[in-house]
DNA sequence: ACCACCGAGTAACGCGCGTTAGTAACGCGG
DNA sequence: CCGCGTTACTAACGCGCGTTACTCGGTGGT
């Protein structure tokens, strides 16, 4: 275990290293133009850096500076596999304009989420993402007012922050058009609790899809379930076992359908000759791996948390935004069970 | 959009504004004791703080103590699903101990990995972790050295750093008795790649357990499957259809249980009943979904976690380690599959 | 010979805060 | 009245760096 536990070299060091003065070494480093620093002086400055190891400071650099380049992401990271794909939006996107990202777990608990705020402001992060992990309304602490901050994946009901939702309508009627492009008149449909927005949203694209094509809603045929397999399973097998079963199921999301796969494999149907199927989520690791593969409609988590440093970037900037409430398109994924 | 833009509010504002010296603001933020402060001025400065919103300044704070109170976290992020749990065990241990984890995400790529580890190291955090999603040998950049640093479910081939990674023969030795005890005698071990660690545990685990058990391991039952769906499938598939199968199958992980749960379906036996089956790693979506719910080893990410953060902290205080390399006992959770 | 100008570099201030070394006022025993 | 210990505070330095406002030694033009 042999740390190299280097004194911290300071730019004073590299300036006497190299003989110049600290403004010099300041000069060098930063690329100031207008400086007039020849070759010879740059190449002396940049030899010393390396010996020395010298690493700038942070923390001095951004109280010098008065701007410290980073931003702050508050997640539900217990809430696991979506939180993931934000990050990775928003890390991404904020490494393209140089920022860095202070991640920071909510864990659902308000007093938790209050003091993660604040670690983020007293850090002075330039601005800050709140992101969930399924859709909703939100309530921040007062202190996110503070200093500019962007939604994803939720709203504001006083609409004072903008916010980067998915569009669920537009999912919704992806996979009920593609359901009934294939022949099926009979869809039914196992939404999520009719209070979310998820669930009144792709409602809303089953319904307009039906509506285009001219095909009448069997309201018996739209069921809400619990959101898990379990609950896929026991709405799918009742509606099998009912007197006009239906040829296709749209399920609010994956984990549904895959409750769903059992309750009609064990009807001894098959997927999708007998019944289609379509998921919603992309949740990689079922409807990856489901036999077969589930067709889904995707959300596109990762390009909401891009987006969502774009729309954080602007209002730092004061730039003025295209829309306080940005929707994403939810595309449908093809794969194997329709 | 009201953004409330508070001016930076110094300790110097407090202090003109509650009619002391900004030392005496200092003392009464920090709790100084031997500072003899009457509680009429504390008071006075406190309402000061709370009247002006006043925020302390991490960056100007860090600079002048010459401390950070962060841990640096380094993750592949990508790879989804375990690195959650480790970043909350490591998360919510730091806060134990009142220190702060500044996050950031390799995605295996090796330039980005080592920008990330100067990143932190411009932070001036007091140690870094470096955490992976499955367990590997890892060669860390040299920066790495530079500071007191723990591996997370990695080690280092040279033993440079500390780590804290999973005892897989443990894990295999578990999985392998609770089958033999159900009375199976014909387990079939569906590995991961032979090259990897955990591969060469759990087999450790699968051979002593058998042994234990005066139970002599036929080699024809042990075979390495790609580790997915598909793999498990495959193997599973193959096994069941040759002169004399198995009774119970012990899966290098929960995907490939999956894939082998569709397999045995296919051959019309019945979970557990026909044939017994357990996962590895706990892979939480699966095992819980599955029907009927996977028995399964669970890899305790989130405990490892919080040994690394102690570890580092032992590190860092120049405590000396109680081993270079720290086993995590892997649980075997029992389910419906047995 | 004088001035204007440019290239190369530096002294010095301030960012917000922790901390040390003080000071000023007061009470109390002798 | 002196000396001394408390109590209640503060002045001032330094952390590492960005930045502004300079200095100083040449060059070229007139």
């Amino acid at each position: 275990m042999a740390i190299k536990r280097t004194r911290n070299v300071t730019m004073t060091d590299v300036a006497s290293h190299s003989g110049v003065s600290r403004t010099t070494v300041s000069f060098v480093l930063s690329n100031r133009e207008n400086a007039n620093i020849p070759d010879s002086t740059r190449r002396r400055v940049l030899e010393a850096v390396d010996a020395l190891g010298y690493r700038p400071n942070a923390g001095a650099q951004a109280l010098a500076a008065q701007k410290s380049d980073w931003y702050g992401l508050i997640t539900e990271i217990v809430t696991a596999p979506f939180a993931v794909d934000i990050i990775k939006g928003v890390q991404d996107k904020a490494w393209d304009e140089r920022k860095f990202v202070l991640i920071a777990s909510s864990e659902g608990d308000q007093a938790m989420e209050t003091a993660a705020i604040e670690k983020l402001l007293e850090q002075r992060v330039e601005g800050l993402i709140y992101a969930t992990t399924w859709h909703r309304a939100v309530t921040l602490p007062p202190a996110a007012l503070e200093v500019p901050t962007v939604l994803i994946n939720c709203f504001d009901p006083e609409d004072r922050f903008p916010c980067v939702v998915p569009d669920e309508e537009i999912g919704g009627y992806r996979a009920t058009k593609r359901l009934l492009d294939a022949g099926h008149s009979r869809i039914a449909f196992i939404n999520l609790d009719p209070a979310m927005p998820a669930a009144i949203g792709r409602r809303a694209g089953y319904d307009r899809a039906h509506a285009e094509a001219g095909v009448t809603v069997d309201p018996d045929l739209v069921v809400y379930g619990h959101a898990l397999a379990d609950g896929g399973y026991d709405a799918a097998a009742a509606l099998l076992d009912s007197a006009s079963p239906p040829t296709a199921f749209f399920c609010g999301n994956d984990r549904m359908a895959m409750g769903a796969y059992d309750a009609v494999k064990e009807h001894g149907l098959r997927i999708p000759q007998d019944i289609a199927m379509v998921g919603f989520d992309n949740q990689e690791i079922i409807s990856q791996f489901l036999r077969p593969r589930l067709t889904t409609v995707a959300l596109p988590f990762e390009q909401m948390g891009a987006v969502g440093v774009t729309m954080l970037a602007d209002l730092i900037a004061g730039a003025p935004l295209r829309t306080n409430r940005m929707l994403i398109d939810c595309p449908l994924l093809e794969r194997a069970s329709v």
